[in-house]
DNA sequence: GAATTTCATAACGATCTGTTATACTGATGC
DNA sequence: GCATCAGTATAACAGATCGTTATGAAATTC
């Protein structure tokens, strides 16, 4: 005995509803097609699934059990139709996203939980990565969407940009460093104290050393490397060590109170923040709110850091 | 947008199975039929459901949970036919049993849940009453089945008795009652102690008054009455009281042995105990299989009495 | 017992289903 | 890199099914 799924739902609503009409009405359909298909189910079923001649329409045992998993699958089915509509403008799916480790963990993490408050059936899937990786990963479909620095893309690469902030490296240490007791701290003190290295790979190294290079420097001294960037952080707490780091994410820690950047103007590249996706496949409704979330959320930190400068420069 | 629940079952068969060929045989049709069934619903849902071009089909985070839904339904279908087909053999289903209250308490009640051994999914609702409600719920099909003494049916009733054990009444007493100890009690003897009264309706009442009739006895010791099968037992156990009961009850509570029958003949009218049932409508598959289940329940008893009653005359 | 509501049946056009046959595409082998 | 192969998409068609309107039958209600 194998039933049409929708037979049993029909049933369900019958009994439901407790009549064919209303049956017939809670499902949009005419009343002579849910009745044909309550005598087609007794006719294939062999066994009586109302009570006939009952006003109010009674189900047998057997009637009522199958009207409750008909009752199941109605549920179901409009649970699915809620899952489209609300995949459809972005109110749920899976955002998969990638980018640099110290962004990510800086700006890129809360930034999801805020989504999340006005889209929390969305999933977001975060990995770490590096301009190539992510390059890479978008390629092959494994991520949706990554945040990155700015880098070179080759021509047809299917890949597009989008700056979301511009990017300015500083010297952070902590807000206790000697360094910041000076009137005038001179790049050659730099050279005085003991250095983070950004991680390997990270666009952030290779800053560090055209920095160094600039000031003529062969040899400096690195202390540690390779930690996340709540490593560094809890480094740079605990000792009067120097690193690079993008000022947007030590800005992110002014609340913090415990780490800040010096005073020091460093030459740095031109490494504006930006999503990166693939132009030739369309984005997922989904995707499409979080890079929108995300491009308003730096729209504002933008705004943000721009007043807290000026501040500063006030300050002074 | 509303789904066929049946395109979301193929959507789940391909999922879990992993292809459309497989999906297909799962749900016993051909692969074109699903393939387009795929293709129309991403056609609908106007999102890819399926990351294209990968062999091992993957399906996206939407297709992914259209298909739980999906697989939902294909359970509850599944169920949905399981469930039939149980029903059809009498596995699940419900069987309203009525009956007189001794014979339900003493020998139905067990039965029930021996017949629930085989049959764990059939519900038992039993009712207790005497023949004119019996008969009355029988006609309104408020019960499938009643298990009562044969009485007087109309003719065209619509009724009809199915004998399943003879009938003869005793008078019980406990165990120790001082009238199993005469050699020869005589029917006299029984005016001499206090009596329980079956209860108001009870065809024991009549046979009770019936049996009185016979000794000339104008006048009885009615010292209780009103109490079911196990108030009575209970007094009689606690007294040196006296009643009438059928055979079978006390049959029954012979490994109680707490309560027994005088060794005195008593007149009794031809009370044999049947299965009542309408005539006009089928017993659904499961009231059959209780009947017949307690049609060879009271053949083995029949026999057992038997049985024992031969010991009991050797023994003598 | 008449009115009204509800259910069952009939007939019909449109749609959809499932089938077979066949072309296509990505994976696998050398 | 090309051939082979398994799996998938497409096409075409016959049959079933759906949902509709119109109408008759049954039961409830007053």
């Amino acid at each position: 005995m194998k039933f049409d799924e929708r037979h049993l739902i029909q049933l369900a609503a019958v009994v439901k509803t407790g009549g064919v009409t209303e049956g017939a009405a809670l499902l949009g359909l005419a009343q002579p097609a849910v009745s044909r298909t309550l005598s087609m189910l007794e006719k294939r079923v062999g066994e009586p699934l109302f009570i006939r001649g009952r006003r109010p329409l009674q189900p047998t045992p057997l009637g009522l059990s199958l009207a409750e998993h008909g009752l199941v699958m109605l549920a179901a089915s409009r649970k699915a139709s809620d899952l489209v509509e609300s995949f459809r403008v972005g109110k749920s799916g899976v955002v998969r996203i990638g980018g640099t480790p110290f962004f990510m963990d800086a700006l890129i993490a809360g930034l999801c939980a805020e989504f999340q408050a006005s889209h929390p059936d969305v999933r977001i899937d975060q990995n770490y990565g590096y301009f190539p990786d992510l390059r890479a990963a978008l390629k092959a479909d494994q991520i949706d969407l990554a945040i990155c620095p700015i880098d070179i893309l080759d021509e047809g690469s299917g890949l597009e940009f989008q700056q979301i902030l511009p990017g300015r490296n500083v010297v952070a240490c902590r807000v206790t460093h000697p360094l910041l007791l000076k009137r005038r701290p001179q790049p050659s003190h730099l050279l005085d104290y003991p250095w983070i290295a950004p991680p390997p790979g990270s666009p952030l190294l290779a800053d560090l050393r055209a920095l160094l290079l600039s000031f003529g420097a062969t040899e400096i001294k690195i202390r540690y490397s390779g930690g996340s960037l709540m490593s560094v952080i809890n480094y740079l707490k605990s000792a009067d060590a120097l690193t690079i780091m993008p000022h947007s994410v030590v800005f992110a820690q002014r609340k913090e109170k415990s780490i800040t950047a010096l005073p020091i103007a460093i030459p740095h590249p031109e490494r504006a923040l930006a999503i990166l996706t693939r132009t030739d496949a369309p984005l997922s409704p989904a995707v499409e709110q979080f890079a929108g979330f995300v491009r308003s959320g730096f729209e504002s930190l933008r705004h943000l850091i721009k007043r807290h400068e000026e501040a500063v420069v006030w300050g002074l």
